[in-house]
DNA sequence: TCGGCAAGTGCAATCGATTGCACGCTATCG
DNA sequence: CGATAGCGTGCAATCGATTGCACTTGCCGA
């Protein structure tokens, strides 16, 4: 057996085509196209869908979907924007929205910011390359300017757990401030007057909700003595650092309200570090109820805010608008509840 | 002033287009096409390129990257298939593929097949219907028919984690079998005898390389009393589960090697439930070192995998191959280490 | 028997880019 | 001074689908 110099070339192995289908089943193109389209199927017999499907399936025909999005001006894409997909907090928001987007057959684009500014331009204007028929933007910030200027070139955005400044999107969010009212109210139940709330940075709308809440609470609570203390980022580590100098400054709160449950976590190292135990000599109170809150030592009494339905919203509203409904600018506050697990105790003496 | 019945229409809102620049730069699209692509702007004199971008930038021009898309055949996006996003082993690999794709130019579509067939089969087709220039696998199981018939298909594909049967894919992997090695000496070294390992299920490469790996050590030792159990699925309901059956059984092994973290924190809640302290009764090991491992209760001793390197290899390698290099099948096996923390102790007495 | 209508199909334009080829112009060299 | 090389630009085809319109049939009713 003799093998040409070709045998080694790699065959270019191109798709099947709506013209092969056409070709093989004898029809135009424009049949194949209206025979696998559902919504124009009644325009063609039975019999030529039929044959056309055959065809279709013997080369296993597949719609371009460049070439559809090209002509349609719909890509049948959501972008999702997210600060940092490795904080356990934002995939089950991916998940809920996966779930209402994917079974229309919208496909989701995720990508990174890493709440850098910039990253989240290049992030959005690849997005935008790509006509992504709506985004889900979950990385917003108090000083949004590229959102505004999504905003005016007309850009349908659903902004997902942070509001954006003064850009006028829809918002799906949980009750930040109930949130925390559930929280002072059950540290303030089991006798805490000695509060501390470890706030994340002011540039979120969560967070900023969270510690002007966290402020209304302590006027309806005129016995409280209360502090507050910014942490420079929403991580474990800014959490720790934080709790420490706190720490460092003398003697501790009975107890802490976290601005979420990273920063909690890191807190809870920091207690330990120190030698403290919680919830023995602090309690602590999360927020977020982040997968495995339940999991840390002590397990974490926190707030649950539903994320997974948020993310479901999110894209209901988004495929709304899609669709043609006009929702105007409107803002979904999903109701979040208290968990209480172990961190939290009464005060000892 | 006098409002036609129009002024309430939503403007169509067109997106600028090549041929828009071309007219406002006064020269043809071909050569607006050819001064914004940077391999080909010195065909054109600096004098027009700057006409052309200037005028791009007046107009806001950015160019469709389906039409490109079509016209290229490359849609320069990478689909990512996981078994489920939610399941915090995953993300950082999420982070390393992107890091490496995004510098250049590469987008990449996430989808979530949720270990399901039937899932991963629309999955896929979704992504090469959107004309994918390659994708990653990450969850890939024994018996896979999809991917080989995408192998047939000359699809480019690198598989992440877990392998997939015979589909002669490249992989990049973490070393299970050393890291079973490591976790077993760790456990004998402490002085165990009576270990426990939790497996996970088989069709997964990963799992069933980490037991064929146990079962080998165990003819190493002679001296152990071991035993395997196998969970049904790769989560900590599922660990819970098998480790409750076999406490149901009698007298528990003195140490348990989980087939993987979620296993594990399912085996420490079992052993909490029951009243079993860990490390003072039971020693466990889990493996991956997942996001928050360290702040279980106790923090737990693991096998530490390179995920967000493992991301970034993989990410290389379908790059690589998209540009033309010629990897054939290829397994790159990454070291794994042990991270000793506070779930393994000698065994008491 | 003929006009008309409807159903089914084909034709060709179109979406927005890229790119091989041809053309015109200028500069260079023998 | 004329042939020629080469640079810069324009022309038009092309990628793979969708869709308005026109055309062909066959059937029905008057």
């Amino acid at each position: 057996m003799k093998y040409s110099d070709r045998s080694n070339e790699v065959e270019p192995l191109r798709r099947a085509t709506i013209d092969d289908v056409a070709k093989l089943a004898k029809v135009h193109k424009a049949t194949v196209s209206r025979a696998l389209n559902e919504r124009k199927k009644h325009q063609v017999s039975p019999a030529t869908i039929d044959k056309v499907e055959r065809a279709a399936r013997q080369v296993g025909y597949a719609p371009n979907a460049l070439a559809r999005g090209l002509r349609t001006n719909s890509s049948m894409t959501i972008g999702v924007v997210l600060p940092d997909i490795t904080n356990p907090f934002f995939p089950p928001m991916v998940r809920g929205i996966e779930n209402v987007v994917s079974p229309r057959g919208y496909t989701s684009l995720l990508v990174n910011t890493d709440g850098d500014k910039a990253m989240e331009r290049t992030a959005l204007s690849h997005l935008i390359d790509r006509r992504v028929d709506g985004l889900i933007v979950a990385s917003g910030q108090r000083d949004e300017t590229v959102l505004s200027e999504l905003h005016k070139a007309g850009t349908k955005v659903v902004l997902l757990n942070r509001d954006a400044g003064a850009v006028p999107y829809p918002l799906v969010r949980g009750d930040d401030g109930a949130g925390i009212d559930l929280a002072v109210e059950h540290l303030v139940g089991l006798g805490h007057r000695h509060i501390l709330h470890l706030a994340g940075p002011a540039n979120f709308s969560t967070t900023s909700k969270r510690a002007d809440a966290f402020a209304a609470a302590c006027l309806r609570h005129p016995e409280l003595d209360a502090t507050v203390e910014r942490v420079e980022s929403l991580t474990a580590r800014a959490g720790e650092e934080g709790m420490n100098v706190v720490l460092g400054r003398g003697t501790p709160p009975t107890a802490v309200l976290a601005g979420n449950d990273l920063i909690a976590l890191g807190a809870l190292r920091a207690l330990r570090a120190r030698g403290l135990r919680c919830p023995a000599d602090v309690s602590i109170v999360g927020f977020n109820d982040m997968p495995f809150a339940e999991d840390f030592s002590p397990p974490l009494t926190t707030v649950r805010v539903p994320t997974e339905l948020m993310g479901r919203r999110a894209a209901q509203l988004i495929l709304e608008w899609i669709d043609g409904g006009s929702l105007d600018q409107q803002t979904v506050v999903l109701p979040v509840s208290l968990v209480d697990r172990e961190s939290t105790a009464p005060p000892r003496s």
